[in-house]
DNA sequence: CCATTATTTCCACATTCATCGAAATGATGG
DNA sequence: CCATCATTTCGATGAATGTGGAAATAATGG
């Protein structure tokens, strides 16, 4: 992953909105959920979720997909992923991060087996 | 963690300068940098980069400490891994995500167990 | 104390971002 | 094809953000 991509997805993600759009999606897995689903759930008036779809999107946090009348949103796990990994990368300069206090003991290992 | 702390961490780290000086300080471990080294590391104008560290201070990434004449910043690997937990909450509707497809097969356990 | 070094605050400016009603677009079912 | 439903685009506005030189502040060493 790329500085400029993870940027663009941290970036979309601080959003309040758009934070309890991707979570949402996150949770809904891979059924994934139309707009107006969305919109109800989250109460956000339709102009501005669609606003926030499209910047989720365009950092390609979420994908989109037609069924009948409904667009149908989905979370990206990979990209998800590849975005944590991305952010603990060379954690401790590369070595395997001492003792637990520092890097958090994460299995870094875990990531990006499947972020790849 | 909270929606609003995630937004602000989110936020802090979606900018060029502020994740090259994350990841840096990521890298360098609980040994930390001083400002000055981090603003000849990465080329950023002293006004600007005290500005960045402010708010990626703010926003409980990084903390600060001083070391005779110089401010010595770390990263925060608690809070980073608090955020990196709170991405991925309950993924898939928090059952135990079906194959390695979704949700990549994250080991999110193990995220939990140290950023609580 | 004072000179020196390290870092932050101030300031003005340009840029980007969030909001949401109303109108337009797209797609379906009959 | 047309009525209808779902979603997006448009547009104007207010708010927040990034930038960097110059001056101010803070802390040390001698």
């Amino acid at each position: 992953m790329e500085a400029t991509a993870a940027i663009g997805a941290l970036g979309a993600l601080a959003q309040e909105h758009r934070l309890a759009v991707f979570r949402l999606l996150v949770q809904a897995g891979e059924d994934g959920m139309p707009a107006g689903a969305i919109a109800d759930a989250l109460g956000i008036p339709n102009s501005s979720l669609s606003f926030h779809l499209a910047q989720l999107s365009r950092a390609g946090l979420i994908s989109q997909e037609r069924r009948s009348r409904s667009l149908i949103y989905t979370a990206d796990y990979a990209a998800m992923n590849a975005l944590l990994g991305y952010l603990t990368e060379n954690c401790c300069a590369g070595a395997t991060c001492a003792p637990d206090a520092i890097c958090g003991s994460q299995d870094k290992s875990a990531l990006e087996r499947k972020s790849a």
